[in-house]
DNA sequence: TTGAAAGCGCTAACAC
DNA sequence: GTGTTAGCGCTTTCAA
């Protein structure tokens, strides 16, 4: 048997006589047999896989229960395609360049980046490679690329207003991450939903969606209010960082004060009370932005500006 | 220029003029050119990347703070060694398939293996493929394959002891995930810590290391004796859930029951009190299974038998 | 329907 | 020091 012959039976192909595939199959099981991957993606120029890459500093990255279900949503899509996902994690300035090279060698066929910053190379790299990619989330300068994404922006107003809508007087805000596209976004809705009844006193700015941040904002809050009764919370970790500070400070909730998150990840119903959030379709992001993805490798063309995925309100106890 | 000498530039190979590397290098800058990854692992067998193979279910990836400790840690440690972390999750036996042909088709040069299970075919896989692997835990039926974990029957039992010496005088256990070496071994060090005073009526099995087994676990236990003063919950998760179901009981922690973890995960500062518990060097898990596999890779031999990383217990207030 | 041969882009051995 | 050449293991013409 000729090795053209074997490999139009591992790839299916037709013109085989049936007793020449089955003996080649059976030689290949007896033999152990498994084809070079590098080989093939060698002559065929792809390798049946798509990268998805994190970019998160390592506090984020053990903290943010959104990224597992991202990273979920897109296996999910990708292996019903018979894509390999390989999930790289950038974590250094050698990082960036190894990963770099590791996509300019053709091992993946595709790109999905998850939390790309501003000015982020990968950006740089994915063009200058034409590589199929979707990214989940919005740097700013991110020219042309699809993306995935949530509207920040209306989801913040929306929770705002419906906090507001349980008569609250003295509304305040937790805004963290300013520096990326989400925090300021979920600011500015803060913002449209207060109108005129906006006190920028009442906004206290930390660094990131974290617990112990959300602790300190609440702290910052209490002290330039004490008559504070509502809450917005940028990420539903930092509302479970403010219940802490609001429980030592003596506040009940959602007695005293009325708190809502954002997020709807599993910090929510670890708190007492749940909170009422907007809730976050994670897995979807990821198994939207794979299907961007095969959507190209099929030479299909995408929508231009991105996609945007529902965010419902999800109303427990904490407001 | 030669193919041979550009080769010999790329790969900072001795032999080449000073003025050649130079014309080189300028050539491959104008040019943007970038070597292609799979012919070059196709001539030189290797990939230059291990892969990292996450075996979870949705949920206790979602959950468990753990994988991303041992990921970041594995990640630094092949980071400086030049090598391309590519991380693969399976999720189905579909995956399993397309994983177990990935690892065959030389994509990778070795792996290592999180939260592997009884009969878990990737085990076969690594055998047939005699590809350099470390395992993080360790799985029964692992035969000779080098493994990283911790000693849960002897961390198990040093903090029960620990309870036990503030005077607890009826002491239960939450044990979670007895289908796993780690939570039968949990379940053993209790045992071995009590001794005599062992009461089987005072543990409650729970399926998994989750807040709401933990909520549930605890709740039975107060059922079966009111009168129950100390606590060990198999993991910081299932001891914060304990500690609701403990709150919704009216009794206080530490002055009613004094409740101790597993893990040092971010849980137990989430908790109010704070959990005393046992250190789990996620980090440093995942630093020595890259180790470990690099150690395979240079054609060191490994230590048989595994290597078992310490455990320090953390005492703060919740007993 | 099958076999033979070319070539994917690279490295390594050898000749120059 | 540098150019030449032979493969790495596969798919894919093209002939038979």
């Amino acid at each position: 048997m000729s090795r053209g012959t074997v490999s139009r039976v591992i790839n299916d192909e037709p013109y085989v006589s049936a007793e020449a595939r089955t003996a080649i199959e059976a030689a290949i099981e007896k033999v152990g047999y498994v084809p070079n991957n590098a080989a093939r993606s060698l002559v065929m120029q792809r390798s049946q896989a798509v990268g998805f890459i994190v970019h998160e500093p390592h506090s984020l990255f053990l903290d943010d229960p959104n990224i597992g279900g991202i990273l979920l949503g897109a296996n999910t899509v990708l292996s019903r395609a018979d894509y390999q996902m390989v999930s790289l994690v950038i974590d250094s300035q050698r990082d960036t360049d190894r990963v770099a090279r590791y996509l300019s060698g053709g091992f993946v066929d595709g790109v999905i980046i998850v939390s790309a910053r501003h000015e982020d190379p990968m950006i740089r790299v994915v063009q200058r490679l034409a590589l199929p990619a979707a990214f989940v989330g919005h740097p700013p300068d991110l020219r042309q690329l699809p993306f995935v994404g949530i509207d920040n922006r209306a989801s913040a107003r929306a929770i705002t207003e419906r906090l507001m809508a349980t008569g609250r007087k003295r509304i305040g805000m937790i805004a963290a991450a300013l520096d990326r596209d989400s925090g300021a976004d979920r600011l500015a809705g803060f913002t449209d939903a207060l109108g005129p009844r906006f006190d920028p006193a009442l906004v206290a700015r930390v660094p990131l969606y974290t617990y112990s941040d959300g602790a300190d904002g609440m702290r910052a809050l209490l002290e330039r209010d004490p008559g504070i009764d509502g809450v917005f919370a940028a990420s539903d970790a930092v509302a479970a960082g403010a219940l802490e500070a609001l429980r030592d400070a003596g506040r009940s909730v959602p007695g005293d004060v009325g708190i809502v998150g954002f997020d709807d990840s599993s910090w929510a119903l670890r708190t007492q009370p749940h909170l009422s959030t907007v809730h976050q379709p994670a897995f979807g992001l990821g198994a939207a932005a794979a299907e961007c993805v095969l959507g190209q490798l099929r030479g299909e063309a995408q929508p231009v500006g991105g996609i945007l995925l529902d965010t419902p309100i999800v109303w427990r106890n904490s407001a």
